[in-house]
DNA sequence: TAAAAACACTAACGAGTGTTAGTGTGAAAT
DNA sequence: ATTTCACACTAACACTCGTTAGTGTTTTTA
């Protein structure tokens, strides 16, 4: 089949998206370049087109790959019947995790869509729009039922989930707290402002 | 003096930064062209240069307005004598209030510092580092006076701060909700975070 | 072992980048 | 009225960019 697994149980379209989600959050999408990605992989640049068909196909594969993980995430939270708390808890829990364990790619899903080229940009947006939705609805639900408090659920999902996107500018900078008590502190903060 | 004031009560070079802020955030720094600018400001490319020094000057001044901003209420507030609860409260509503009024210079200060040449962004990096330590110093204070709940101080920080500058991706989305309204949920979610 | 497929290489393309040099022009200062 | 200064212009330089063509080399398949 491949020739190659550079590395075992990796194809050499994995590496290269692999070594690109760190050049392309720690440069931006704009400012990181094929050359640049070409020397990281170990290759010429032209070398690159043998696997890939262009710069923007990466940036897709690692959009749509988070979007999907969620997506799925999601589904069978919504799909479970554990009471809205609970539900929410496990939902931040994954988005912690995903921040935590596959860092680069999920920063740049965050970070780096807008250069997304049409038609995947609005199709990345819709599933964005789409999700914050129905987390909104998880905890409109919830007040409802009377087992949350009463709050603005879109303000809510937007502190939820942009706090959590704030880790990457801390995490770096405070190695001394560990990913489960950063874990267990953000939890706390988050479901506290929710708990009637 | 000056031959140009293009609106009253504004420079050219400050035509030029406002323009600018608006395409960077649009575009990304990287990615927007001083041709691209020069035509928003309706001028050609080289003319800029009368007014500026270079495009990484643009990006400077917007960095450090901000930067300085946020740095001098944070004086104020440090050194007044409120309880903790409403020092917080008060640098929430300012950085809420700095997000809805100056937003693409916030927005650029957030995301695109990353650009900044040395020495610029190690002395913005420590700026924010101590920032966002004596945020945390605030609470810390709070907590062994027991004014606010026990909570880890730096996910606080972390949380307040990211909470807020996830604004952006929202504030288009949902017209419907006024600045009024949002300021004043997400400050009833955050501080409810803080009480006792 | 021969044919075929996979993949890395060099060279180059056309377009776009920030920026500088040099020049022209109209308004302000003397 | 003349000099000065601010500022816009055109042209160009020296890169860098993503990407393609074409070729050689190695590995897999028949």
């Amino acid at each position: 089949m491949a020739k190659i697994q550079s590395k075992r149980n990796s194809t050499k379209k994995e590496v290269i998206i692999e070594k690109a989600s760190r050049l392309f959050r720690e440069k931006g999408f704009g400012a990181a370049s094929m050359r640049d990605l070409a020397e990281h992989v170990g290759v010429e640049a032209a070398s690159l087109y043998n696997h890939i068909q262009s710069k923007s196909e990466i940036l897709q594969t690692i959009c749509f790959k988070v979007a999907n993980e969620f997506m799925t995430n999601l589904e069978a939270v919504e799909n479970s019947s554990q009471p809205t708390l609970k539900k929410m808890e496990a939902i931040i829990r994954l988005h912690i995790r995903m921040m935590l364990e596959q860092y680069e790619f999920v920063y740049i899903a965050d970070h780096e869509w807008r250069h997304l080229p049409e038609p995947y940009l609005s199709n990345f947006l819709n599933q964005r729009r789409s999700y914050r939705k129905r987390l909104g609805d998880i905890i409109e639900d919830g007040i409802n039922k009377g087992e949350i408090k009463v709050i603005d659920p879109y303000t809510a999902v937007l502190v939820i989930l942009s706090a959590i996107s704030g880790i990457d500018s801390w995490q770096r900078s405070r190695k001394t707290t560990s990913a489960e008590a950063l874990e267990s502190n953000m939890v706390k903060y988050l479901i506290e402002g929710l708990k009637k």
